[in-house]
DNA sequence: AAGTGGTCTAGACCACGGG
DNA sequence: CCGTGGTCTAGACCACTTT
């Protein structure tokens, strides 16, 4: 804060990275943790120069590049505020399944198979890239399009990340959105394959054995930790995933 | 240039954009359209802030930013560059097929079926989103790794768009790896689906006609202009597509 | 009217790396 | 060494929106 010529900016030439990116990475990890949910208005940027004891245009160029980066939305006299989740992320985004049926202009309906708690098995503890034991959700359930079988949803949740889980029921709401509710910030490994429906498959998603399905699995991460893990199964020749692609910019 | 106190900066609060902006746009434009390759030096921040008339800092903000997005890389003493196009842009990134078999310690090779120009077809305009007729140049081919089909391209190409196409055979180059030389960056969208091998496929693959296989088809633009088309078909169940997911920042 | 973000400046000092 | 980027500042003025 002091006025100075031949100065203290740089006096710790040491391996401290800059002013920066201490601010930018604490309201980061602040935002991506669930600390600062959506909707909550973060210091202004007067009170972050104060706080980090820097100019305010610091503080500035670092709330503008995560509002170009969506994670904040600012408005003039009324503060900057943590962004709702990534919407339609236009990159191959977590397909809020509902919210895609109803854009179709279809009737949205789900039902669940499966709702079970147990210690994590080994196939649990890969697929969740867990290191140590502990206890997982288990469900399963299939999501329906004007009464038509849309996709088939296996899932794991693991119970050390999000613990309220336990007291969900899922009869009513998918875990999809309720966990893009209570974890917004992710991180999502996808992976997509194309495989013959087995028996089970076919029956409760009403296509022969064998046809074609496009299967997509996710991992989800969040503040380093393991979140969920979803298998997503749909009839192939109806389903097809769009992912746009625009060089990185704002 | 001026010092001023009381001045000149906002004497145009007309619907101007920001300076700022105007820099970025006009460097996005350069290296989109390609008149900037990868690897061209950039202007100086200084040479930057005396053309446009700004101080060094609006320049500097301008590339420090194009360079957290990806498109530029900085090295000191030596000066700003265009980078090298979206390598593996973790996302769902164009697939650079040779390299990905390279990756997977195969040898690649690729065999080119049919190669043709002509008008473009009521399919051929609607699968590059042409609005008017021109020509273009259809290739069909199959990528084989270590001996093995490894993916089947269909491919058509804008030569309107690309022009230089036309005097090249692809007998020895895949066209894909070209084409990202040619046109380093681009917006892509992406098309993937499950489907069963229908005859022609099963042959050149080497599968069971009917047998899932993955198709990814893309859509190039670029400079707001249509370069290409492809469809790619993957034995299902040997492929999968890996696509991650982070949050936006740097 | 007051308070917030939006933008810009003219400098300053440092670190790094090629010559 | 010297030129480049990397970072930061203390202020300035504007535009917008709520009160």
């Amino acid at each position: 804060m002091r006025h100075k010529i031949s100065t203290d900016k740089a006096n710790k030439p040491e391996h401290a990275q800059s002013l920066h990116d201490r601010i930018m990475g604490d309201i980061q990890s602040h935002i991506v943790s669930g600390r600062w949910a959506p909707g909550f208005r973060i210091p202004f940027e007067t009170d972050l120069a104060a706080q980090y004891g820097c100019s305010r245009m610091t503080a500035n160029k670092v709330l503008t590049q995560l509002s170009r980066a969506g994670l904040l939305e600012r408005k003039r006299k009324l503060g900057t505020f943590v962004k709702a989740p990534q919407a339609q992320s236009a990159v191959l985004e977590i397909h809020d399944i509902e919210r895609e049926i109803k854009a179709l202009g279809l009737d949205y309906e789900f039902q669940l198979f499966v709702r079970d708690v147990h210690d994590a098995t080994d196939t649990d503890m890969s697929r969740l890239s867990l290191e140590t034991p502990g206890q997982v959700l288990e469900l399963s359930c299939i999501h329906l399009a004007s009464e038509r079988p849309f996709c088939l949803e296996e899932r794991l949740i693991n119970l050390k990340a999000v613990p309220e889980a336990q007291n969900m029921d899922f009869s009513t709401e998918p875990p999809g959105g309720w966990l893009l509710k209570q974890v917004p910030w992710i991180e999502a490994e996808h992976t997509i394959s194309s495989v013959p429906a087995d028996c089970d498959e076919s029956r409760h998603l009403e296509i022969d054995e064998g046809a074609p399905c496009l299967v997509v699995e996710r991992r989800t991460r969040n503040d380093e930790r393991n979140v969920t893990w979803a298998r997503l199964i749909y009839p192939g020749q109806q389903h097809k995933l769009v992912a746009k692609f625009t060089p990185p910019i704002s």
